[in-house]
DNA sequence: CGTATGACTGTAT
DNA sequence: TATACAGCCATAC
């Protein structure tokens, strides 16, 4: 059991990890990287900014939060979209590609 | 120490 | 598909 995190620190830390471990020309949302304070990853983006892909985080529905500037960096990499938005279904990171995806339940991580 | 705010999210209307 | 509301984590005042 590793849920725990009495340290802010360790848990923007592993945000951090998450977020460069995102390769070009893919996507990831803040839910993504963590669910459970997806408020966070953008305060630690905001402040971590010049080390990090963070043009590569977009919200869940696909939306770009910075807006044009973001929206040109993800075309540069080859991101498919879907009018001003992230087409998700085939830019978002998973870990499992696949057609028989289905009843996965639980599987996460 | 309490309130407000932010690169958000899921559910409901 | 779009708008409204409440919940969550850490930080700024």
């Amino acid at each position: 059991m590793k849920r725990a995190r009495p340290d802010p620190g360790e848990r923007m830390a592993e945000i951090v990890e998450r977020v460069r471990s995102v390769p070009r020309g893919k996507v990831q949302t803040y839910g993504g990287i963590d669910p459970l304070a997806p408020r966070l990853v953008g305060r630690v983006l905001a402040t971590t900014h010049r080390a990090l892909p963070w043009h590569r985080i977009v919200r869940a529905d696909g939306s770009i939060p910075q807006g044009e500037r973001q929206r040109e960096l993800l075309l540069g990499e080859g991101v498919p979209m879907r009018g001003e938005r992230v087409d998700l279904k085939r830019a978002r990171v998973r870990r499992n590609t696949g057609p028989a995806t289905k009843s996965l339940g639980k599987t996460r991580r």
